[in-house]
DNA sequence: GTCTATAGAAAGATAGAC
DNA sequence: GTCTATCTTTCTATAGAC
């Protein structure tokens, strides 16, 4: 009944649930409102503690935000996806992009923060870090031949745009557009970056 | 020598000076920081005023936005080129982008301010309707055929993410290509769209 | 027409009780 | 381990002198 006699399990549970609740409001506010617009006590309410427990788990709001964008990167890869081996790779990519875009599907947290987060500094920096991270793993995964560094980032610009306008802007043809359609002139776009 | 002496001419090209010097400022600003990272009192201090006249002149920070964002439209669009007779579209239009993109290119503040205020509501909105514009003059100006208007949002969006992973993120291969390589490599992708 | 000065709200960070 | 309470800074917006 006494707290202070279970120390070793109890007390540390407790504030590992503390900090991973803290983590995912952090993670959903950013996502929504970028870096300079989530502030410190929406995000502790999200997480039903107050704004101080912040600073005593993460230190400050940049080692929050640090934690946050790691925390995405765990998320499987929408690019370098297991259908490597697919026989039509441009149509595998781009029927994975649209599905990923449905108007219904929740937008990918990483891709939100970072969007949103590009004006400040500290976050723009953790984004290029991210986002070069992205690209060499893609560059070495799935493209070879001629300039394929060259053809990784465009092949990644082109999935970064289509997520910001179907997605984030929502667009109206891109929104409102038969997926199929979609998909077909995806594949083509794509085939042009992937055939060397 | 007295100033209400010439009220009808004086007292208003001073004002317009003003108010031309502040909405310079502010774009200069929202470009850099976005809209919620640029503060009233830094823009005041770009134009050599004080925060105060940007409330006079402008209401409020959303009304300066709003004004913002209107001059950046009077600027010829990047998309809808006079080349639209070239005999090589997808050519034309992947080595204006390319140039436009390029390292000592200034970025173009009204793709800038969109990207970086796309977290604030206000800002979203206005972002919204400014790229809807944009797609429906490309769509009527640039492409023919079925589903015009899906493949002219998707060429908005391939510009657009090239755009953010060249010039605001500074993706490595982007930055460091041989310009021509990213042309020829550009004009396939357009090419792709383009086509019929 | 432009300024100084300041009000009022909200942000991030911290001290100390329990 | 978590809270209330508060410090300090910075923001937008405005009142009033010149």
């Amino acid at each position: 009944m006494n707290s202070s006699q279970a120390p070793y399990a109890t007390r540390s549970a407790k504030a590992e649930a503390t900090k991973a609740a803290i983590l995912a409001s952090a993670r959903r506010q950013f996502a929504e409102y970028g870096y300079e617009g989530a502030g410190l006590r929406g995000i502790a309410e999200g997480a039903g503690v107050t704004a101080m427990m912040i600073g005593r788990y993460f230190g400050s709001k940049e080692g929050l935000f640090g934690d946050v964008v790691t925390d995405t990167m765990r998320d499987p890869v929408i690019l370098s996806h297991e259908n490597l081996g697919a026989a039509d790779l441009a149509g595998a990519f781009a029927a994975a992009l649209v599905g990923l875009t449905d108007r219904d599907a929740r937008p990918l947290d990483g891709f939100l923060i970072l969007f949103r987060s590009t004006s400040s500094p500290v976050a723009a920096r953790i984004a290029r870090e991210r986002i070069a991270a992205i690209h060499q793993h893609t560059a070495e995964a799935l493209i070879e031949g001629e300039h394929h560094a060259e053809r990784a980032a465009i092949f990644l610009s082109i999935v970064a745009g289509f997520q910001m306008m179907r997605q984030m802007l929502q667009l109206g043809p891109l929104v409102e557009a038969e997926p199929a359609v979609l998909v077909d002139l995806m594949t083509r776009v794509f085939a042009a970056v992937l055939k060397r």
